[in-house]
Parts: structure tokens; C-alpha cells; sequence
DNA sequence: CTGAAAGCGCTTACAG
DNA sequence: CTGAAAGCGCTTACAG
């Protein structure tokens, strides 16, 4: 490597000293323009940059954040729901808009994810993202609350914790969706994905479409009930044990995009027509969504926004300002499928 | 904030020095157990973590990557192509085995992307990531190298710099697919997709279908190439002015995925079938590729490898190993459209 | 507006 | 195997 030039050597060349460097450098107003503008072109000449680790060290914060994207840890390491892709798409840029650096990290449900990041000083906050399940972080997010790390969470809220999150108003997409769908004259809506606290995204959904029926007047059938986690693959299984049971169904609410694909495949294998047949409904409207045969009615949740609230809900907790939880409002958008 | 312990807290505490104490954290050989043992106890129960600040700068190196993905800056701010985010999975998933940091940033092409990271000490090395232009970033590629920078580029080669890239063989691709269509006895094929230096990547995939249409003594028709640069609504505008150009074709390649969907729909809008009168391809194998509708044969990159071998070309460059360029194999994916 | 000095929290020769 | 000391390259009171 080339020598790398320090706020010393500019200095020498300006003939001031390193903390006017310093202060120059930054823009600060206490440096005469002329010396400012003399101190920035030998710098730029030189092809200096502030080492930011000596810069982060003392001043005790780095202007970065850490991005922990968690899964479920019965992902296999190929796939990454495209949705979080997505929001990982419009969180580096709104980082990049405000002069962040994102720093990115994977975490399995199973690891230490609450990790170190802040503790260590690379970043001065923590967005945690990822459908998941709570309960079995409670442990660790209450360590981080203990710890005092600035972190926002995607997702629904917790009980009993104080935490701060964005997320997606889930409980009024599902009256949404159900809404919709008995609009429509369905009566047998099916639900497919997992209605616990394990998947608190998905019960949410459950319940605001369990809701909308009862409204309606039609009674929730809970052996129209069917668990599934995420994946395609869970969709399909789980539309495949729909159909085996006999259970008579007319429609179908798949808690997510990646289910309700998997669930396309199961119906088209056993050649139920959608939407004669069956209406199908997911939700996330991830990018395959539009292009499904037929293309897929689902929830959109606005990731742009979720990005940008994720890092500015953040950054004020880092200013130590007061930030609150917010809900983004679903968006139903009606497709072939329904 | 809680007041933060700092390796002296854990020298007090252990009754040794606080260079034995830096030592055993990094377990070092040259530290008796019991004593390492001793220390690491008491920094889990304090809840340590070494400052990254203070020791990268100490020892010169973060052990942290920073990936650069730019974008035309043709394209608008929502959507970043499938392709590079599975890329930028991929890539997270090779650095946190390796047990280095990732940065990831997103950067226009217009701007400067060569970035600072590395001469900031931020990080040890860069990946550059994006279907691009290289004619155009010549100069800060230049610059890049006469900083002694360590980077590794995904994509096609440049001709004339020594730059160490990992990309797919597109030239092979590009016949693969050619040989493809020919044996199904398609005779017109278009390409969409910009063939030139502008758009090495597809530069490279459009030779390789000239020169198997050539081998299989089918002359090429330059009227039939129509540019498009990386989006669905390129490929749809490119679709419709082959369409409307009044020439005959059988069969159309595209020279990436995103462009095939958007010529897709421009065909099912004039009613031209896929595939009876018309055979479509593409390239990249993105996730949407098995949902359009006829299903979309396409030449898949491993990205998996791709990011391994990413990764690992650049911390051979950064430990200071003979790096070299890599060309990953292209595997042809047939499905309904062709 | 500028400079001299302290100090952020480590790692790493050096000496024993 | 351990400790005392230097120093990585900055920012920021403090004094003028």
C-alpha cells in the first residue's frame, strides 16, 4: 500500500496546526475561510481521508448502523424472503440519504443476534428485521433493552416490552382481505400460515380476518386452519393438507406471498381453478406477485416508507430524542386471483 | 447509556495487566489457561466487547467489507434488479462465515463510487457489484488501482486494466442459449438487449448467440437486435419496437431476465403466443423467471458460488495472495416459454 | 480564529 | 508467561 497521508502531514503542508486541520476538515466555523479552503485542497491533492476509525474513537460514535436480518432458522441458506430483500433494498438507501453506513449481518434465530455491534462501537444502533418469533428472543431482546443498545424492530408489536417497532397494521389487512374476498360471495375462507405467538405477523392477520368474518356473521371454521411458515414450500404443504381433509373451501388467505405461491402450485396440481374455484389472497405483494398465472391479490406494505421510518425512528433514539412505534397502513391490491 | 467496561475495568478485576488482558481475549497461546480463563469469565460477566474503533486502528485493519452496488442511473430509486440483491444475500452469507463485516452501500453511477470506504480505514477491501458501464468509470477504476485499493469487480473484463473480477462466462451463455432455440427449429431470433461496450455483460452474451448462429450457418440480422439497458419497461419498449419494425421472428433473446418479462408482456398484449409463434429466453434465472406465465427458460448464474468466490478473491487481495479472475459456468434452465 | 495537549481503547514490540 | 510503555490518528476542551 501507498503511504497514507494523516491530518499531520496536511497540516505541514498548510502551515497550521493538526487541530486546525481537524476543524477545517469538518467545516467547522471557528476556521478562517481562506485557511478552510487552503486546508481542503491539500487534502483533496493529497487524496486524504479522515480515518474513521480514529475519528469514531474519539468521539465515541461511528454514524453507522447495523442491519440484523434473522431467520428462521428452518430456512434452508438459499432463499431469503424477497420481501425482506426488498427492505433491505430501502433501508440502505435511506441510511445512505441521511450519511449512514449500514453495516449488514445475517443472524439464525438460534445465534446471538443481539450481537455486539453497538456494544463494540462499529454502530451506534441496531435495526432488527426479520418474521419471527419473539417469544423465543424475548431473553435476548430484554438484554438488549437492559444494555440500553438503540434498536428498532420491524414487525408487530410485543406484549409486556417496551419496545420500539415499525410495522405493518397486519390486523387491519386481514379485515381487509376477508373483507374483500366476501365481497365476493365466498363463504369457506381457508387460512393458511401459522396463527400463534410464534409468528405474531400472522396472527395478527388471523385475527383481523377472523374479525371481518364474525362481522359478516359467518362463523370462523378452525379446522380451515392450517400452519405454515414462510416458505413455499409450507404452502404448498399446507394447501396440500387442506385439500386432503375435505374440508369444503372457496377461498384462501395465505399469511404470506411465499405461502400463497406454494399454495398456487397445490391447487394447480390438482386442478382447482383459481379464481372460479377458489379465490386466493396473500399478502407482502412481492415482486413474483404480479406475475403469477393467475397474478396474485395480496397486501402490499410499503417498503420504501418501512425503510425510511426504520432508520429515522432509529436515529432519533440515537439523538436521544422520544420515538414512538409506529403502523404502516396495508394497501389491498385486487389481482386475477381473486 | 450504562457505563461501558474497557479492558483496564477487566485488569482490575483479574489482578493482571491489561496487555494480558487484550492477549487472552484474542486467546492468545501465550497466555496461561487458567488466567485466560479467568479473564474471559469476567469479560462475559461485564458484558465486554473489545472497541473495533480502538483495535482496527491500533492493528490497522476492521475486518469489515464494503460492497458497492450502483446502479444506472437510468433506473428509479424503487426497484434494484432481483438479480444483484440474491447477489448481495449471497455475499452477506460468504462474509459473516469468514467472520468480516459487511458495509454495503448504494451508489449512483454518476457518483463517486470508488468511495472512501478503504482509504478511511473503514474497511480492508471493496466489492463492486452492478451491471455497468465500465467504459464510463474507467478513470475512477484507474483511480482505484493507483490507490493500491484492494477490490474485486463482478462482471465482464475490461479490456486493458489488470482488474480481478469474478463473473459468469456470458460469452458461453450466449451460445448455449443460441444452440438452444436453433434446435427447436426457430430460424428468426431477435435479441434484445444493448450490444455494446456500454453493456459488456450483455456484449458478451449477445457474441456468444452471433457466433453459434454462425456455426449453425444462420446469418446474423443486425435488424433484429434492439437495444435495452436492465429493466422490465426497457425490455417491454424494445419488445414493441421489434414488433412494430414489421420484421419476421420466431424467437427472441433477452439479454437479461427483467428485460424477457417486460417483452413478454408487450407480446401477450399484441396476442402472439409463447411459445407456438414466438420462443423466449432470457438470463440470470431470477425468482420471478419460474412464476411469468408461460414459465421462463433462462440461463441461471450461481450466485451462492458467485458471492463465495467474491469474497474469497478479495481476502486473498487483501492478505496480500495472487488473486485471479474467475469465469463461473452458465447453466442453461429450460422451462415453457421456449 | 489558532495551537498545545490530553486522551479515546486498544495492540504490539520490548524487556524480563 | 507477564507487564510497562508507546502509539494508531483523530476530536475536543482549554488557553490565548
Amino acid at each position: 500500500m501507498k503511504e497514507k497521508s494523516t491530518s499531520f502531514d496536511i497540516a505541514f503542508r498548510a502551515g497550521v496546526s493538526q487541530s486546525t486541520v481537524s476543524r477545517a476538515l469538518r467545516n467547522s466555523p471557528l476556521v478562517n475561510e481562506a485557511t478552510r479552503e487552503k486546508i481542503q485542497a491539500i487534502a483533496k491533492e493529497l487524496n486524504y481521508k479522515v480515518d474513521k476509525n480514529a475519528s469514531s474513537l474519539r468521539s465515541q460514535h461511528s454514524d453507522t448502523i447495523a442491519l440484523l436480518l434473522f431467520e428462521d432458522p428452518t430456512n434452508d441458506d438459499s432463499a431469503i424472503n424477497p420481501f425482506f430483500l426488498s427492505m433491505l433494498g430501502s433501508i440502505t438507501r435511506a441510511c445512505s440519504n441521511r450519511g449512514y453506513d449500514l453495516l449488514v449481518s445475517f443472524q439464525q434465530a438460534s445465534e446471538d443476534w443481539h450481537a455486539d455491534y453497538e456494544d463494540s462501537n462499529k454502530a451506534d444502533g441496531l435495526i432488527l428485521l426479520g418474521y419471527g418469533d419473539y417469544l423465543s428472543y424475548e431473553e435476548k431482546l430484554l438484554k438488549l433493552l437492559d444494555q440500553e443498545t438503540h434498536f428498532v424492530r420491524w414487525g408487530a408489536e410485543v406484549k409486556n416490552l417496551p419496545l420500539i417497532s415499525v410495522g405493518c397494521d397486519n390486523y387491519q389487512g386481514g379485515i381487509e382481505v376477508a373483507d374483500h374476498i366476501i365481497k365476493q360471495g365466498r363463504k369457506q375462507v381457508a387460512f393458511l400460515g401459522t396463527a400463534s405467538s410464534h409468528a405474531p405477523e400472522f396472527f395478527d392477520r388471523y385475527k383481523g380476518y377472523c374479525h371481518a368474518l364474525e362481522n359478516h356473521g359467518l362463523k370462523v371454521n378452525a379446522d380451515l386452519q392450517f400452519n405454515a411458515l414462510y416458505t413455499e414450500d409450507a404452502g404448498y404443504k399446507a394447501a396440500c393438507e387442506l385439500i386432503a381433509s375435505g374440508e369444503q373451501f372457496d377461498a384462501i388467505f395465505a399469511a404470506c406471498d411465499l405461502i400463497a405461491v406454494g399454495a398456487l402450485r397445490a391447487l394447480q396440481e390438482h386442478n382447482i381453478t383459481i379464481p372460479e374455484q377458489v379465490s386466493l389472497v396473500g399478502f407482502d405483494d412481492i415482486a413474483i406477485a404480479s406475475f403469477t398465472f393467475p397474478s396474485l391479490t395480496t397486501v402490499k406494505q410499503d417498503t420504501q416508507l418501512a425503510g425510511e421510518l426504520l432508520v429515522e425512528t432509529l436515529l432519533t433514539m440515537i439523538q436521544g430524542g422520544e420515538a414512538k412505534t409506529t403502523l404502516i397502513a396495508p394497501e389491498l391490491v385486487i389481482r386475477k386471483s381473486s
